[in-house]
DNA sequence: TCCTTAATTAATGGTATACTTAAATATACG
DNA sequence: CGTATATTTAAGTATACCATTAATTAAGGA
């Protein structure tokens, strides 16, 4: 299965930990590709790949000036995926909390 | 590069829909592994690597009873998750926030 | 024991990823 | 204009991913 939706770009996104390295320098700041690059070992066009897949999946924007292109950091997406996350723990703990308060009342009933 | 790093498989766990939806559904309570597999279309084998994939990223719990196997979510690597996410989030509003201020001055020196 | 049900493993195939080197593009600058 | 610098595109390769069907394991019930 193809996966394009907007969710699945993002984590397929984060799941690469080069590219996680690159969010990370990039959320202290913007800087150029040849700034980002010198941190790595691997080739200049694998970064650009890399970046094509982070710009894909709207983490990072590319604006051009001169032959120097500079990244810039977006959040949206970050929230995006924290959103998705958030809801799903806090269901997870939900039902736990109705699970432990069924068992306390099924303790109190044995009691009697 | 073969990413086999904990976050690396939590986030490429959660980069595919159908996985996705099968933590929804435990999110609300555990299952069998049978009770997951009727909400969708594919087959029972490609359920069972995607609990693989969900179970090596720590996302779910496999019990035996019986013939059936249940499957509970845990949530320590939806933790893990969120707190890269929400570290660099708020690196970058900290770093925009401070980039605002320096405008702010700059703008006040100016009308000096 | 034989059959059914639940789930996994094995084998396979198509497509996507993540790298590489070599070539192309685009801008600045002497 | 010619050359250096920054970055991307192209082409090739190895490996990983996601699905399939067929076979296997394991438990329960007639």
């Amino acid at each position: 299965m193809v996966a394009n939706d907007t969710l699945s770009l993002i984590f397929a996104a984060l799941a690469d930990p080069t590219r996680r390295n690159i969010l990370s320098r990039l959320s202290q700041g913007a800087a150029t590709v040849g700034e980002v690059a010198q941190h790595f070992e691997i080739s200049a066009p694998a970064i650009s790949q890399h970046l094509k897949v982070l710009e894909r999946a709207g983490l990072i924007e590319r604006t051009a000036k001169a032959q120097w292109r500079t990244l810039t950091m977006r959040t949206e997406p970050l929230d995006e995926a924290s959103a998705w996350v958030e809801k799903h723990r806090r269901e997870w703990n939900q039902h736990f909390d109705a699970l432990e308060e069924h068992l306390k009342s099924m303790t109190k009933k044995e009691e009697q």
